[in-house]
DNA sequence: GGAAAAATGAAATTTTATTCCATAATTAGG
DNA sequence: CCTAATTATGGAATAAAATTTCATTTTTCC
């Protein structure tokens, strides 16, 4: 993968004048990727072609291709891993972990989710006569959060975080109405059975879950979000914030769908809020 | 410096050929960084001088020069860059734009939070007699969330979402309580003046917030996020979402200064929930 | 509406990389 | 230790790619 690394291994493979050229570049890499393959050549005391069947053994198209990959090498970046929070670590530790454990949860999420059902999503509800979104615990958050953004487009929306109002709630809707539940977990008894019952009372369950648990069973369309979470801290951390980002794309994909017209609308209520604020002075 | 967030920075000072080029190598990168001038060129329907003049713009010396800053963007893990939905896009890319978003926001969000400032908050909500999170519109998602956490540690924790009940517990506030005012923009009257009334009380008021915003003026302590909204939307969408990331590195921080035994507690809260649940088969 | 400034692309030029091939170096077999 | 075969190497030619120049078009500003 690393290409100063595949250098040094194939070291004893070289000839004579390819391993000058090599010697060059594991020098100073960072002056290579600005030369050009005849001041390496003059650098290495050796022919331009030598550099250019240098880099071909190396598996590369030819000496731009060479420098990209050399380039890449050096750029050496750390992606985004979950790396789980230590006891000793510093403010600064932890803070890094976990913003970085978060951006390479959403990358899983986005990666899980399948484009074809956000759309059949979006088609239900922007048909819907009315939209539910029921969770508990941190699910219950983005419940909340998604009636606030879905109550902007001015269609009715409710949120609950009560299972006796869920319960209620499922068993008044009918078709046409669009049920979202929302769990990590999948697990959760009462939200399990309140997608069972709305669906028995034939409104479309969406699902916000992770894959194969009894809530997808339930669903008719199931959105799952594949992320780890940090069990060592027994809070949902990940799994909450990759269930916004969904709602995002949720509440986009339905303004998408709504048109321009309808934007204008957003904006006036976006713009309905500006009393309420002191003004900027830039 | 990632070339491609200078690209995004950067596209409103370009011309209006530039700009294709610049939409091109943001929507493919990786190909881009194999493709000649010609190609790029073509791909843009532009001319090959402008694609240099192009890569001159952004500080490189010419479009190999380019390349190679590319491809060490590339190289440096995050390919994420707050990309702007637009009207024609499919769901998968404006699935993809969402989440890519969110993550480049939660890395600017990381960068403009002093590790500092959150070691000091966490000492003073460790210490706390009663912790209060208040936030209103998409911050009262942020706050609610906040309780559900806290709630978890066992300390007195509220969160008020209504502007009178904010009004009354800032009032009662005093000295020892911690007063946490989670609010995008810092300007909204109410809330600034909640942040003021604990503070007149005592209490020690940390804000969540930008940069030099009213709402910061009146806390003790600025936890600074810096995010940029993309504000075609009309919704906040990275902005709470790098919100709860912070809290939860503030409940992190808040674990670690309790010790390994306060945690066993944790599992014990975890473990209150199992018998709601239905059991895993594996 | 027109002059000045800025943007753009066609063509020429320059730079850079690659190919071809003759020659040199190395190796293996006697 | 020599010779034929093999491999490595570099010079020159060629091809590809990037850059510069400059004329033309478009935009901006009065």
């Amino acid at each position: 993968m690393n290409i100063l690394e595949k250098i040094t291994n194939e070291l004893d493979t070289l000839s004579k004048s390819e391993r000058k050229v090599a010697e060059v570049i594991l020098s100073s890499p960072n002056t290579v990727i600005h030369s050009s393959i005849a001041a390496l050549a003059k650098e290495a005391n050796i022919s331009e072609p030598t550099v250019n069947r240098f880099c071909r053994r190396l598996d590369t198209k030819g000496y731009p291709d060479f420098k990209l990959h050399l380039a890449q090498s050096l750029a050496n970046g750390t992606p985004y891993v979950n790396r789980h929070v230590d006891e000793t670590d510093s403010a600064e530790e932890y803070m890094s972990k976990i913003f970085e454990s978060t951006m390479a949860n959403l990358e899983l999420a986005r990666k899980s989710l399948d484009p074809m059902l956000i759309n059949r999503s979006v088609d239900v509800l922007t048909q819907a006569n009315k939209i539910s979104f029921f969770g508990l615990g941190a699910s219950a958050v983005v419940a909340h959060d998604a009636q606030n953004k879905f109550f902007r487009f001015n269609v009715p929306v409710v949120y609950f975080d009560d299972i006796l109002m869920q319960r209620m709630s499922a068993i008044n809707s009918r078709q046409g109405d669009v049920v979202i539940v929302i769990s990590h977990t999948g697990r959760t008894k009462s939200l399990v059975e309140v997608a069972s019952l709305a669906k028995e009372n034939d409104a479309t369950v969406i699902g916000i879950t992770s894959k194969d648990t009894p809530l997808a069973k339930e669903c008719s369309i199931v959105l799952s979000l594949d992320v780890s979470e940090d069990t060592d801290l027994y809070m949902p951390m990940a799994s909450r914030i990759a269930q916004l980002a969904l709602i995002d794309v949720l509440a986009t994909g339905f303004t998408l769908r709504r048109g321009s017209k309808f934007r204008d609308n957003l904006k006036k209520v976006k713009d309905s809020l500006r009393s309420s604020r002191f003004d900027r002075k830039d």
